[in-house]
DNA sequence: CTTATTTTTTGATAATTGTCAAAACGTAGT
DNA sequence: ACTACGTTTTGACAATTATCAAAAAATAAG
């Protein structure tokens, strides 16, 4: 889905604005396994992705650590180093290849300043990513493995088939091993 | 601290709206122990904590589970049932009495009409909260029960002192046996 | 101060998940 | 078809955390 119509689709947008996006925003391609951020530069873009997948994952003690994937409709940054303008703690790779529509950060408050409505968008946005997260916290705090990982196969069966096992384990916050064990049971 | 002190320390606030919060959000008293929110009920209003203490819990399995506390210059409230207009999951109690103020959904639907302004704080703060959110995500997914209790007494270790064990307990995700051997340990 | 009630600690044991190592499987390239 | 490489599965064992029960300590009520 294109950009605008996903803007549309949380809150009417005018021909001013839409416009503006147009001109401003710049639509590139991520070849499969390219990283777009990575750990300790800054993060200056929000993307929103057009087509394919993307993670975001970091090392702890030497293991990739996948804690988001973010898909079509979606938005992906370093949400952190992004908001804060700090340097990123994590590293974000296409894992197919992908649109991007790439919105800069000084674009962004420039759009934030002129359009009052962006700072609406802007705000619900947040919201909406705020409370997946609440989910998503719940979950791997009171939740078995096995359940997190049936609720994900439920509501995000076709990340399975996209990613690896050691991504999702990771992002379930289970070892690869345990994740390939409870799939086996089933 | 006062609400609008708050407010000004994130976003220089106009004299006009300063006026209008004043005069449409009640500054109200909870009793220690009290209930603000029930679970099943709509949760029409945002708190701004000018004094006390709160949390928010379900019952799960017959066991509480407290996943959040808030206190002096936080805002409480039960985030999803408050911006999705949907019956709270949650109760939230006064652990303490309590100075609050009151800001009503649609009061605050009215503030971001009329004062693009408060679009900008709204979204600046749900970018923080969202941003601390994260931070505890990656501590509960991938530290130890004993890492995430230090980190927490370093971070806010009054809480300790305020709370019982069993509410920090099923805040970090474990049980309050195995927090009372984490303390003992140390 | 004493009793009742709640909260915290301790103990024994079980369940869940992690670690390390090796084998099996899959896939891409030759 | 074969090799080389990465991914997934399996096995044996260890560590972490949960569960259930009871004792000890702290707090509230009379």
């Amino acid at each position: 889905m294109p950009f605008l119509s996903h803007l549309s689709s949380i809150l009417s947008v005018s021909i001013e604005l839409e416009s503006e996006i147009n001109n401003s925003c710049k639509r590139i391609n991520i070849p499969k396994g390219q990283l777009i951020v990575e750990t300790d530069q800054r993060c200056t873009d929000l993307y929103f992705i057009e087509k394919g997948l993307v993670r975001g994952y970091y090392y702890d003690e030497g293991k990739e650590i996948t804690n988001w994937f973010a898909q079509e409709n979606e938005f992906a940054t370093s949400f952190y180093a992004f908001i804060a303008v700090k340097p990123s703690l994590e590293n974000i790779q296409a894992l197919e290849d992908c649109d991007l529509v790439k919105l800069p950060h000084s674009i962004l408050q420039d759009l934030y300043a002129r359009f009052p409505e962006t700072e609406r968008l802007g705000r619900m946005i947040t919201e909406n990513y705020y409370i997946k997260l609440e989910e998503r916290l719940l979950s791997i705090q009171f939740k078995s493995a096995k359940e997190r990982y049936q609720t994900l196969s439920k509501s995000k069966s076709s990340l399975l088939q996209r990613t690896s096992l050691g991504q999702i384990a990771s992002y379930l916050g289970i070892t690869q091993e345990t994740l390939s064990r409870i799939r086996s049971e089933v």
